[in-house]
RNA sequence: GGGCGAUUAGCUCAGCUGGUUAGAGCGCCUGCCUUACAAGCAGGAGGUCCACGGUUCGAGUCCGUGAUCGCCCACCA
């Protein structure tokens, strides 16, 4: 047996030292590697969320990717073959707009490719004073991995500080040649099995980034607006009656007119032709059940586009496309009188047209408004059609979740991934996934339910993962967009700005009968759907995929589940009519005291560095682990205390469980005996808890027996024992052994929430007796950790050696005694089974209550199990 | 307007299928340098479980209604 010396060791941890070595030593021994060899039913995968590449790591990852390491360390200690990956996340427009500062870039489709092109950063100086560098797709692509790659080498140090067990030799980044192209392969796929199709149609559109959104990438934002009373002519007649607007300004781009079908109000006008003002068009009255009576004047215009009803109301009704507002968020030169753009007066509303071109919408409102006042143009009579002022109103407007101004429906040709006519067997994928917390699956099902729109993939940004895909010209040198050449899979990753498609050559690209690339990009979720596929190497070692996929875990968090899992079960469903993960665990998230969410925004992030530096990885981990999944968490500071206290008692622990040099002894101690019995029944509750990734409440209850039954109780009673060299050697080794078995137990149920201060003890004695050098490849405690433990399994003695002991620190305390100080004479009561069942351990709470002498008076009007003591006589101190 | 979650001690949170007197940690109060640990030990105070109804022998827990907070969706004239 290992004894160690407990003067060689330090008082308090050095976390940052141990962490600095333990992390050298865990990549030496490579004891989180996966096992290729091991079967598929060994095996534990972890479906990794990749983090967004820039900025800054922030408390809620530490919080979140702490949690996932802790259920990866249990099963690994539970003998299952890990597969933990890392990805990163460096696609997309925070590292487009990284890029393009950094190097002072520009991305370019027209610029050729510079292989080997190496950049250093941009000084502020050049950031000023010259205009930025074109460069092509490839090279930008090239400069995004050398720029992200510092940001990854950050990264990677932070998650191996905190000690999150991932086989780094399973690392991906979301813009590398791998992952691109099994997105480009997934295109061609749904592109084969018919799950895509191109469409020229209004699609939810930033002005700013110039790029279409997906309905996911959508978010409501309350907003003051302005509503607007307008009068409208009738054709034919001088009546005229009166439309409620918030979007004035996209009276030039009104196509019709329409009002409940029911309203008395209106019901005359359905079939007649409305005459707009300002620009004098004739558009159509028509019914509708989408329109509310109760709102506005309960009679509305419908322009090409509003909102998504306007969408519905041009489509059903095939008016035409009066697409007055261009890509940049301004007003297009259009020319009332030609054909679709019908005006009663086209002098009149081309000059009236003429004020807005160019401009953005909230100038084109204004000079709107103005016009309205004026009764010129009044489409019929002569009072100003502005009927009223306009009254503020509080609305909600959809923006891109990064955008700063309102999205516009603009007609824009896009691609889709079919999906409406998925909806039940996508709400049937989500149904076979075990979310934890359950309630997860609702969000996933309400979501998929209230679907309104295909999928749209293509993005009109430079950066990202082109579509491999190009279109022939006829011989006027016009695409044909009906004509889709695919890449061959044999060839991607391809970027079509750089290569040719087959059968072509390059010098045809933009000529006659040539072709001509898509030069859009996918969704960045596109790719990031892939994380299964792209971990278990899909159509790269189709055996390894077996073995990989569906991935037992996929750990995310809550507002992602409508993008990230919702198009992750898309992809698999639709790619290998399979679902994803078994189970998926939702992390909360982290809140500021305020109980405010933390976002850059709010400025309100914390970094974790300071608090790793000041609680040790250790701390940090207990502090995240005490949190449920699921669970919205305000952060507290003093839990991170508690985890650093909890690091301490181990060490302390284990530094005087060690060092006992008695030699061990079968345990044959009734106190022992009894305490492994409940330690035996306590594991396997715990062990339970796991299971159902209830961590956090193993935790408490892990660390509460540790603190109360073991280093208070056990070692406490057990100590006098432990060190009395005249004591038999039965007696004395029973309570050696029973430190070290309870001790051995205690550091294997840690070690998933606190890896390094449990490997530091371990690695004292266990590591050399075990033959398991790394507690985290050491078994979870389990009945074997008590196969050799005789006796009887309900015993209680040693609840009641503890429940004796306490009632003698109370009499002592409550007489202002000192709990160390010795008594000569004790005289307690109990019931007499009480009494009879202690008796084996009583020269054990005699020895740590300090009484040299007892008597025990049998009183069966006491209840059960407990103790009260009569009177005791102290001596005198020394 | 619909859905999901939350509301328990000063603070952060547990309380599973209803069952003695509602728990933990932190903080607070009182003792104590006691031979692993003062980053500790012993003892203690502190709660109309958001409100109102209901079911039940019994409700923090189940059912209604309402309030407050958070998130998701819908509405966007």
């Amino acid at each position: 047996m290992l004894t160690i010396d407990p003067a060689q060791l330090p008082t308090h941890f050095q976390s940052k030292e141990a962490e600095e070595k333990w992390c050298r030593i865990w990549d030496d021994w490579q004891i989180y590697h996966y096992d290729a060899t091991r079967p598929r039913e060994e095996t534990f995968v972890v479906d990794t969320p990749p983090p967004t590449v820039s900025g800054s790591l922030h408390i809620g990852h530490v919080f979140s990717y702490t949690q996932t390491d802790i259920i990866v360390r249990y099963q690994r200690m539970r003998g299952r073959n890990i597969f933990y990956p890392m990805g990163w996340d460096d696609n997309g427009l925070p590292t487009e707009r990284r890029v393009q500062n950094y190097f002072h870039v520009r991305c370019d489709l027209r610029t050729p490719y510079e292989p080997g092109l190496q950049l250093d950063a941009a000084s502020s100086k050049d950031l000023k004073e010259t205009p930025p560098r074109n460069v092509s797709r490839q090279n930008f692509i090239e400069l995004c991995l050398q720029l992200t790659r510092e940001d990854e080498k950050a990264f990677t140090a932070l998650w191996k500080r905190l000690g999150l067990s991932v086989d780094w030799r399973q690392e991906y980044s979301t813009i590398d040649d791998h992952c691109r192209r099994l997105a480009q392969y997934s295109f061609i796929d749904l592109y084969k099995k018919g799950h895509v199709y191109s469409v020229e149609a209004p699609t939810m559109w930033d002005v700013d980034f110039q790029t279409a959104v997906a309905q996911a990438e959508v978010e409501d934002r309350e907003l003051p607006g302005m509503l607007h009373n307008v009068r409208f002519g009738i054709e034919g007649s001088d009546q005229h009656f009166t439309i409620a607007t918030t979007r004035p300004e996209l009276l030039p781009a009104c196509v019709g007119v329409t009002a409940h079908p029911n309203d008395e109000r209106y019901k005359s006008l359905f079939g007649k032709k409305a005459i707009t003002p300002l620009f004098f068009a004739p558009v159509p009255i028509f019914p509708s059940e989408l329109a509310d009576p109760e709102k506005g004047t309960g009679i509305l215009m419908v322009c090409t586009f509003g909102d998504a009803n306007d969408v519905v109301w041009w489509r059903q009704n095939q008016l035409p496309l009066r697409q007055t507002l261009g890509r940049n968020g301004r007003f297009d030169q259009v020319t009332y009188g030609q054909d679709g753009w019908e005006s009663l007066k086209p002098a009149a509303a081309n000059a009236a047209y003429q004020q807005l071109v160019g401009k953005t919408v909230k100038t084109a409102q204004k000079l709107v408004v103005e016009m309205l006042r004026d009764a010129s143009g009044a489409a019929t009579g002569n009072e100003p059609p502005l009927a009223a002022e306009p009254r503020p109103i509080q609305h909600a407007v959809k923006f891109f979740e990064k955008g700063d101004r309102p999205l516009e429906f603009i007609s824009t040709k896009q691609w889709f991934v079919r999906l409406l006519d998925k909806k039940n067997s996508l709400i049937d994928a989500g149904e076979r996934i075990a979310w934890h917390p359950d309630f997860m699956r609702v969000r996933y099902r309400n979501w998929t339910e209230n679907l309104q729109q295909d999928w749209c993939i293509s993005r009109q940004r430079f950066f990202g993962v082109p579509f491999p895909l190009w279109y022939p010209l006829d011989g006027d040198g016009k695409p044909d967009f009906s004509q889709h050449l695919l890449a061959n899979i044999e060839d991607l990753p391809v970027d079509p700005a750089s290569a040719a498609p087959r059968g072509y050559k390059e010098n045809q690209r933009g000529v006659p009968n040539g072709f001509v690339a898509e030069s859009d990009v996918f969704d960045t979720w596109f790719t990031s759907s892939l994380t299964p596929q792209i971990c278990s190497q899909w159509q790269v070692d189709e055996d390894m995929h077996s073995r990989l996929f569906p991935t037992d875990l996929r750990p995310q968090s809550h507002e992602i589940i409508r993008t990230w899992a919702f198009y992750t079960v898309v992809k698999s469903l639709l790619h290998e009519n399979n679902i994803p993960w078994l189970q998926a665990t939702i992390s909360g998230w982290i809140l500021d005291p305020d109980r405010k969410k933390m976002s850059k925004s709010k400025g309100n992030v914390m970094t974790p560095m300071h608090l790793l530096d000041e609680y040790g990885s250790d701390g940090v981990r207990y502090w995240a682990a005490s949190a449920r999944l699921g669970v919205d968490t305000a952060f507290d500071e003093q839990v991170l205390k508690v985890g650093k206290r909890l690091v301490t008692k181990l060490l302390n622990a284990g530094k005087f469980v060690l060092s006992q040099t008695g030699t061990p002894a079968p345990i044959s101690s009734e106190l022992d005996i009894a305490f492994m019995h409940k330690l035996r029944e306590f594991v396997a509750r715990v062990t339970q808890l796991n299971e159902n990734f209830e961590y956090a409440t193993g935790l408490k209850e892990i660390n509460g027996f540790f603190w109360n039954n073991f280093t208070d109780s056990l070692i406490e009673l057990v100590k006098g024992r432990a060190k009395d060299e005249t004591l038999d050697a039965r007696q004395r080794g029973s309570a050696i052994t029973a430190l070290r078995r309870g001790l051995s137990v205690f550091l294997r149920l840690f070690a998933p929430v606190v890896p390094y201060i449990t490997e530091e003890v371990w690695s004292w004695a266990f590591a050399e007796e075990t033959g398991i050098k790394s507690i985290h490849r050491a078994p979870w405690p389990g009945d074997a950790d008590f196969t050799d433990i005789p006796g009887d399994a309900t015993s209680d003695v040693f609840d009641l050696a503890v429940n004796c002991w306490a009632a003698i620190n109370k009499y002592k305390a409550q007489g202002g005694v000192t709990s160390g100080r010795p008594i000569e004479k004790l005289s307690l009561a109990a019931n007499s089974a009480t009494a009879e069942k202690a008796r084996t351990a009583m020269a054990d709470v005699m020895a740590a209550a300090r009484a040299r002498s007892y008597t025990i008076a049998k009183q069966d009007t006491m209840a059960e199990g407990e103790f009260e003591v009569l009177e005791a006589t102290f001596a005198d101190a020394q």
